[in-house]
DNA sequence: GCATCCAAACCTACTAGTAGGTAGTCTACC
DNA sequence: GGTAGACTACCTACTAGTAGGTTTGGATGC
């Protein structure tokens, strides 16, 4: 099992990427943030390639399993959808890495480490194929309404809520992610 | 006037900032791509924030006339739409800048210099007043259609473009680029 | 109960290399 | 002969990463 403090370098190490990106921290920051000596980082992850790919599968992972138990616990997809929203709407509000850090990443792709663009588009096609899924599961049962392939609204979505999480760290208003959102929700809801 | 060197110092400058941020760059990768040595750059630009501030300005210096431009001279609202998605979907498909340089710096704002964020700001602010200019117009000259205020539309267009452009990215994938910019054009056509 | 051993965790002190930036010099041209 | 633009040579601060020693907290043997 993983140490106390390796998942506060972790944490510590999320918190700057959603901060800063790839090149805007340091092993010295990282450090000073959680209260140990640089040395002492290298010693739960050896490169900082292995500490951001620990980050990214750590997130990753955390994302697969909110989204199965949104599946197992929501019955309907719609409601599944505006609740991964509000997620990100609280994270915005609170100003608590209110941005995707696999969205930031992929800013800055091609600069970085290859195992790193690979955990981000890990990342990517994941969220787009629950996205998906949860459409079409919204289409079946005639809670959701689609003016485009499920495919096309899956990335549209995707795009739409990391965009809007730029905007709002652009013009410093939770209120443009919110409503931005807002209204594309309720645009894949069926008129009555 | 500005000297042709300090012009292609500024355009390369760009080209990095594109492709890996504020912080994924240095002074000695500009001067190796232009040409020239390190010291160079700073006659030109003294610091890395002036030399930013300027790329930033003349970024937004372009889009306010080619926004014009395309004012003057293209009557109908939803083509000029078209005509601005057009020309990332270019970008994107050559890998020319293929992203908003406002956008990618906007992902990492928090730890950028006071005078960056605010020219962030001024391009993020004058691209969604004239997309919010357009779509106004297109309505009063029934050419486009809102399901909500200009003011969503217009900052969910603009977020749903800058989305677009981190997933293409992330999934190496032009195509995705142009699929959910396409649809969003559909959505705001009128239906005959 | 207590010495011994071990490994994980953490440390100090260092490396080579790079960051942005500066001082002062040379050259070409109006 | 002044100025613009480029240069060499340098600075300090910081980067990721390493070498090697110290502390800590069990597990084991007697």
């Amino acid at each position: 099992m993983e140490s106390n403090t390796a998942t506060r370098i972790r944490e510590t190490a999320h918190d700057f990427i959603a901060e800063r990106g790839y090149f805007g921290f340091s092993y010295a920051d990282i450090a000073e943030a959680v209260g140990i000596r640089k040395a002492s980082i290298h010693h739960h992850f050896p490169s900082k390639v292995d500490l951001v790919v620990a980050t990214l599968m750590e997130y990753r992972a955390k994302l697969v399993e909110a989204a199965g138990s949104l599946d197992s616990n929501v019955t309907d997809p719609l409601q599944r959808l505006k609740l991964y929203v509000q997620h990100w709407a609280e994270c915005v509000k609170n100003n608590n890495r209110p941005i995707c850090i696999a969205a930031l990443l992929s800013a800055e792709l091609p600069a970085l480490p290859e195992e790193i663009q690979t955990e981000v588009r890990l990342h990517f096609t994941y969220l787009v194929s629950w996205v998906k899924a949860t459409l079409k599961d919204g289409v079946r049962h005639n809670n959701i309404h689609l003016q485009n392939s499920a495919e096309v609204e899956a990335q549209s979505f995707v795009a739409l809520v990391h965009g809007a999480m730029i905007s709002a760290r652009a013009l410093g208003s939770t209120e443009i992610f919110t409503s931005i959102t807002k209204s594309a929700l309720e645009r894949i809801r069926p008129s009555v």
